[in-house]
DNA sequence: TAGGCCATCTGGTCCT
DNA sequence: AGGACCAGATGGCCTA
């Protein structure tokens, strides 16, 4: 549990409103935030596991820093549609092996990649995100 | 120290 | 009625 706020099971004005009520009430109220809690907690668990499994499958460009939902999302957007047109090329071009993998290596290029087109709000001017600061020859595209 | 990111709590809404 | 989902609020942690 990393941070909490007061809850009305604690303390606060939901507490005494409810505190006018009858005990069984009160008590009943409470067990069912509880609950919800607990339910809302586990929901999110799963979503941020879901998060994790993502972030696997989607490069990293040798990023050490993981990468955050928004980021991870963006990624996922893009390098689907990347993938998309990997498929949509060779099948139109019907390529050799080596063209084919010719174009996956362009298709990979991160300016292939917008979603980490930061804006730079200092300067006014978009930048690519470190996270491309690989180096390709080396092929640390981590999937 | 400010800003980004995140976990958690909470109340509202919709669905079964 | 109760659960799932969502968005807003809040506070903690981390980094530049």
């Amino acid at each position: 549990m990393k941070s909490r706020r007061p809850s009305f099971t604690d303390s606060g004005s939901e507490s005494s409103e409810l505190d006018s009520k009858s005990p069984e009430k009160y008590e009943t109220a409470t067990r069912r935030r509880m609950a919800a809690n607990a339910r809302e907690r586990k929901r999110m668990q799963g979503l941020n596991t879901a998060f994790d499994r993502l972030r696997k499958v989607v490069p990293q460009w040798g990023q050490d820093k993981k990468l955050s939902k928004y980021e991870t999302l963006q990624m996922a957007l893009s390098y689907i549609m990347a993938l998309n047109r990997i498929l949509t090329d060779a099948k139109r071009h019907n390529t050799s092996h080596r063209q084919w993998l010719e174009l996956q290596f362009d298709c990979m290029q991160p300016e292939n990649y917008p979603c980490l087109m930061r804006y730079d709000s200092a300067s006014g001017q978009e930048y690519i995100h470190s996270a491309f600061s690989y180096q390709f020859d080396g092929h640390q595209v981590h999937t």
